[in-house]
Formats: C-alpha cells, structure tokens, sequence
DNA sequence: GTTAGCACTCTTGCCACGTGAGTGCTAACG
DNA sequence: CGTTAGCACTCACGTGGCAAGAGTGCTAAC
C-alpha cells in the first residue's frame, strides 16, 4: 500500500488537530474543517489504511483516530517545517543573551525559563559538567574572619564559589600572595587533577596550613559534583494539558521531572547542535512513555556546554517547539561563537 | 454555653482524625475511636455545641463535622503541644546546617529543601535582602579576555558575584590593585549608597573607565535586587493532598506559589524569632483562602537575615510542622549567634 | 475509485434508586 | 438534669439502565 499524497494530507490533518484538541477526530470532522474534495467515506478508507500502516490509532472500537508515536516521527522526519522566529521572540531572547551571555550557568536558566514562558511547554537544562572543566583563573576572598570564599573560574565560562573555613583569621595581603602564586600553580589544571603535593605546598612558605585547606575544599568540590546539574522549569505547565489531568498522572510525571537520573537519560548524551526529537516510547523511561522531548545542545570552543530539552505530550506541538528551539540555539551558539572568537 | 473539658476532647478528637482522613468526622466515628466513655448521642450534643461556639462545621446536613478556622486557631493557640525533634531529625539538620553555615543563602535554599522533605509540605523561604546589606568585602577576579567578575562579600553572610564587561583587556596586577584600593574606599558602605563620585574616582589614576564600569555594575545590582529574593521547595508535595485533587484547585495553587507578590505577603513583614501561624482565611490572598502558613525568621547579629515558611491545606498537621520549624530555627540561629558571637 | 446508506459499537451524560453514614429530636431512664 | 436509645430524615455516592451522539465498517450503487 502506498502513502499517496491524500494521505499524507489525511495523516496531517488528524495531528493538527489532534495537537490542537486532543480528541480523536473522525473522518466526518476531517472533510468539514479541510477541505479536501473528497466524501467522507473516502477519508474513511484512507484512514483505514493509515491505521493498517500503523501511523493512526483508535483508542477504543467506534471512535476517531489519534496519531501514533509511528504517526509523530513521520511528521517530525518529512512533513513538519520549521518557522523563523517572530520579532518579539527574537527581541525577547536577545536580552536574555546579551544579559547573561558572560556566565554560562546563569544563561542556561535563564533560557531555560524562557523556553518555558515561549513555549507554555516543561523546559530542562544540564548545566555545564565543572568537573571536566579546567581552572582558568583562582581568587581566594576574605568572607569573615575565619573563613574564606575560593571563587574559581573555569574554562566552560563558569564561575563558582567555595568557602573554606580557614579555623584561623589571615588577612587581606596573605590572600592575595596565596592567589598569586595558586594561580601560577593550578591554572589550566583540570578540576579532577588537583593534587596536594609535597613540591606545591612549598611555594607557600608560612601557608602551608591555608594553602591545604583550600586546595582539600576545591578537590572536594570537584570531586562531589560528580553529576551533571539539572534545572528544570515550568513544570507546572504540566498541569495544563488534559492527558495529566488525572492527579495520579500528573503525580508521576512530577515525581520523574525530580529524579535527575531520569532526567539526565532522558537528555542522553549526545552532542550535536542539531535538533533532536524523542517521540513517546522512543525514550526508554516508563513514566515518561507518553512524553515527548525536543532536544539539543550548546558548545563552547567546540566542548559541549550544556544540554536543553522541552518536555511535553507526545501530542505536543513539535512545529512551533522545535522551531523555537532551533532559533535559541542558533542564537545562542552564535553569540558564543563570537565571543570566544572575539576574544 | 461553656467549653467543657470533654468538648475539648471532642474538638481535639475531630481535628486529629480530620487531619490524618480528611474525611468529615461523626459522632459515631468518635465514639468508637476514642474511649470518651459517653454515647454517640451525647457526642451529638456537644457537637452541635461545639458547632454554635464556631468551632466545627458540618460541610452539608447530615454529614459529619470538620475544624473551620476558628477551631484550629483554638487548637493551635491553646491545645497543641511542640516535641522535640527526634535523633535522625537532629543529626539530618545538624549536617546541613554544619555543611551551609558559611553562606546564608545557601543554607536557606537547603534548609527549605530539608523542610518540604521532612514535612511533605512546601518550604518557601525569603532571601536575605541584599539591598540594605553593607559591603564587607570586594574583589575583582578576570573573567575572560575583556570582562570580569566582581566578587562581593556583604555583612549578611552572602557573596555575590557581577560579571562586569569591561570591553578591554586587563591583567591580573591591575585588578588587584584595583580590589585593594576600592575595598579601602567601599568597605562599609551600604549598597543602595553607593555613588561615583569625583572624589573616588581621583583615587584610581589610569583606571577610571574600568572603576566606572565596576561602579555602575554595582550599583545596577543593587537596586535591581529591589524585590526580596523568594525560593520554593516540594511544591509538588501539593498534588499529595485530597483537597487539591481537582487539578483546577492545584493550577491555582501552583500559580499562586509562582507570584512573588503573592508568596511575600503570605511571609508577612514580621521579624520575630517566634513561630508564627495563619490559618486560612486570616491570610487574606483569595487563592490560598483554605491554605495555612507557618512560619520563622532568621536573624543574623539582630537583623532579619530571612524569613521561612511552610505552607499546607487548613488541615495540616500543625503540632508536627511546628515542632519541626520550631527545632529548625532554634538550631539555625543558635549556630548563627555562636558563629557571630565567635567570629 | 468514490460515495451514499445503514447497521453496529462505544462513550457520555442523565436519571432513578438503593445504601450507608450521619444528624436532630423526642421520650425514657437513673 | 444530664445521658441515652430509638427513630425519622437528609444527603452523598455508587450502580444500572437508557437515550443520544459520534464514529466506524461494510455493501451496493454510481
């Protein structure tokens, strides 16, 4: 059996409006709204055909069809078109990039966010892993009279703070000297490496005692932040749609979005600029089985920064999210670009 | 009509199964759950009474009896008792707080999280308000090539980092020679007083334009931080409770804990160390009419450092909440004092 | 190949009804 | 006079039957 053009039309007729809906449309509410020039026992035939194919679905005996998970990966692979940003989304990123463009960690939430606003869909990011990252730069700073905060920036645009209880009060010179030197020592040093070593601690004559402490607090630091971070936002744009308007439902997805596990398979762990799309069954996680996610990730200096998805029904509205997506992206790994080439 | 003891009882009886059912008690229920000595008849009497006092409802005719507001106030005001927390509550606490102790704001965001853990109820927690904090300390750390990061320690215990975008290269020496001599010129000051002045500015001979920008960075943060600070942790603990299980009742809720306005009001303006609690109605925020809150302050060196609250039904388990809360902020503010007082 | 017609299926909303929990009232009891 | 047994009454809730509506598949005619 072949997919003739009618049926295509059929076929995308049913998930216009079914993403629109989400009710099974039957083949009478197909010929009045899409004027397709043709009865509707045709359309009856072609849908009968299309379920044979296995791209629609009758939830129950007698009624409309839905897509199936088969019926959304073929529209997303050939039929769906992406749009340009319109200019107030663009404006709208624009400031979000340009305020945040200097920290990654903020930018990613602050996307993050924005997606969700945008889109009225659930929005995931993982941060940047800091454990790869390498030590670009150190500064220890007087918090009060007994301990200190390390601020260390790394090369993935990251800045983090440390405190380090020194049990001892230094001042302001002592801190700076020990920066100094520090820097000279670990900078472009990867977290994981931090060693203490005899031959270190004795470029630190008279604080050695200081010195060990913070660099005890950094590998510590580095070490615990074995997973990658996962923020997540607007979820309860969950509420909205009608396939988790049971409770127990909306329960579930609830309890998932707050299992980092899930949710860092969920992102997997590929690394291309594209847009990917997971459609229902697809992702292998069975809370998540009638979820959909759009997904994609940034680079800097071709190191993959952090990982974005959008989280919805597989009846979600794969055109305009993906569309979406794809403008932030391009954006944002045109900013970074630039960035790191301008400077 | 006077409040006997074994109203008293009954009252006690309605609240405590109500809490833990959330079903509408009656006379019979009563009688054969708690060993009160008397009839299910005579139970009827006193309920009726206890109705007329304003002390029950009856939710229709002929169905059993639940706490109104003024009932719970009753019991919250005069029959409650606090228990110390238990030894797994103690040490979970005594970790995160020993762990947070350094950062304010970072032992608020875990100390909600520990709440809404503890308890299955949501945490909400106002930041210290960084507005009326005074700069302790301040330290410029190089970013990239033409922007970097000024560090800023406050008298509050927060540090705060301001990526500045400075549009020229710099180097490590100038930067800290510009830390050294700012931190002379700002140490103390508030930062909603911060202004650039002629004065100042003659103290950074070749520097200017970077302190300029260092400067208007600042004093954008500050006054943009115009708002208190709101985090909220375990909203979806929300979706637990029989009385949000009608999903339009839970899209209000959760859009409700998503307006700052709303969530701040609720937090109130009081600083006492004191729990507080407000029981539905004598909130007066429309959507959270049959919520209740309870609630604490921190305080560090006498000044409010942040506020936190708990929210649930009307129905909730005060006695527990409060028990919990109450141990929490003793802990915390005691192991502020001995910092402060130690430091 | 397309379409009109028709019998059939399944969901949904509605109504009536019985059941059970609970009340209020009255009369009797100690 | 407080307490209790008994009884009539109310109301929510679950169940089953029923009609309406949407939709299908099949067949026969165009």
């Amino acid at each position: 059996m072949v997919l003739n053009d009618r049926k295509i039309k059929i076929l995308e007729a049913i998930i216009n409006d079914y993403v629109a809906t989400a009710e099974p449309i039957g083949s009478r509410t197909i010929v009045k709204k899409y004027d397709l020039g043709i009865s509707s026992a045709t359309v009856r035939n072609e849908m009968s055909d299309l379920e044979d194919l296995g791209l629609i679905i009758q939830p129950h005996a007698s009624s409309g069809r839905i897509p199936s998970d088969k019926g959304y990966r073929l529209y997303v692979d050939s039929l769906m078109r992406y749009r340009e940003l319109t200019d107030e989304e663009g404006s709208f990123l624009r400031d979000i990039i340009s305020n945040n463009i200097n920290q990654i960690d903020y930018l990613m939430k602050e996307t993050a966010k924005a997606i969700s606003v945008l889109t009225n869909y659930t929005a995931i990011i993982s941060e940047p892993q800091v454990k790869t990252a390498k030590i670009r730069h150190i500064q220890l700073v007087p918090f009060d009279d007994k301990s200190i905060i390390a601020v260390i920036v790394t090369d993935t645009k990251t800045v983090k703070n440390i405190a380090v209880n020194l049990e001892e009060a230094t001042d302001s010179k002592t801190l700076s000297d020990i920066s100094l030197v520090l820097n000279s020592q670990i900078t472009g040093v990867s977290g994981l490496d931090l060693k203490i070593t005899e031959n270190l601690l004795n470029k630190f004559p008279g604080s050695e005692r200081i010195v060990t402490k913070v660099l005890n607090a950094l590998i510590m630091e580095f070490q615990e932040d074995e997973d990658v971070q996962i923020y997540t936002s607007g979820t309860k744009n969950i509420l909205a749609f009608p396939e988790f308007s049971n409770i127990e439902r909306a329960k579930e997805i609830f309890q998932a979005l707050e299992e980092k596990r899930l949710l860092v398979t969920l992102l997997g762990q590929t690394a291309t600029e594209d847009i990917e799309i997971v459609i229902g069954d697809e992702n292998n996680i069975e809370q998540m089985k009638n979820c959909s996610i759009i997904k994609a990730n940034f680079h800097i200096g071709g190191k993959k920064a952090g990982g974005i998805g959008i989280i919805g029904p597989t009846r979600m509205d794969y055109s305009q999210v993906a569309s979406i997506l794809n403008g932030i992206v391009k954006r944002i790994n045109g900013a970074l670009k630039a960035l790191s080439g301008g400077g």
